[in-house]
DNA sequence: TCCTTATATGCACATATATTCATATATACA
DNA sequence: TGTATATATGAATATATGTGCATATAAGGA
């Protein structure tokens, strides 16, 4: 057998630049919030509409402390925004490139 | 102001299909794959090319160990595979849905 | 002001996760 | 068979994470 199968060293090596740290950090940050399955259930929901928090906590039966703290992690990591009505406050998603991650996914999962 | 601002529960109500659990599942273990910032470095290395354990740990300064422990994870979940070349494995990645999920969150760190 | 409703927050706790060390396994070769 | 090299694995540990309870805050209405 040829030596060259077994020694990817001797071809022509791609630079591959290595990430820096804050981009690291952004990148697995994202990801993270995608990687639970109760904000994947919200995320999903707010994709198609704004809803208040009981709204969720009701849909998805979650207490309504789960809905809040994981909205306000979404809310730091700017996936998600609300708008105040009264004591109501509607979320609705925040970040098109995120929405659209989470779609291909599902979409990825569904069909395969 | 009009109620209609306040009031989406007035307008057309679209229908959100609740995601199957196993949907759920896949889609938040794709994610938890790509959250952590050792797995994230080192597919993104294997991007471009295959390595063996060793010089995945050698490049990013890992112990061996650790290197071994995330790649049976990504292997668990196929987004690695391997070929043997006597006692050294060389390990490239399996998943071009992974592998472009990736990509896409990393130049969208980049350029932002 | 008092009461009600909607949401946020702090704390506690159970579970999950990433890493390391030490060691086992596997292959090649003398 | 014995030795060297490459990789895998198990146990231990420290840390991170998700959830629930109880309570705080905030806004609106009587």
């Amino acid at each position: 057998m040829s030596d060259d199968k077994n020694k990817p060293e001797d071809q022509e090596k791609k630079h591959v630049n290595e990430l820096d740290e804050e981009t690291l950090f952004v990148v697995s940050q994202t990801f993270k919030a995608l990687s639970d399955p109760t904000r994947i259930r919200i995320l999903h929901l707010l994709c198609e509409q704004e809803m208040s928090v009981n709204q969720i906590a009701d849909t998805l039966e979650l207490r309504q402390s789960t809905v809040s703290h994981q909205l306000r992690f979404l809310k730091n990591l700017r996936l998600v925004k609300y708008r105040r009505a009264g004591t109501t406050l509607f979320y609705s998603h925040d970040d098109e490139h995120v929405i659209d991650l989470l779609q291909q996914t599902i979409n990825h999962a569904l069909h395969h």
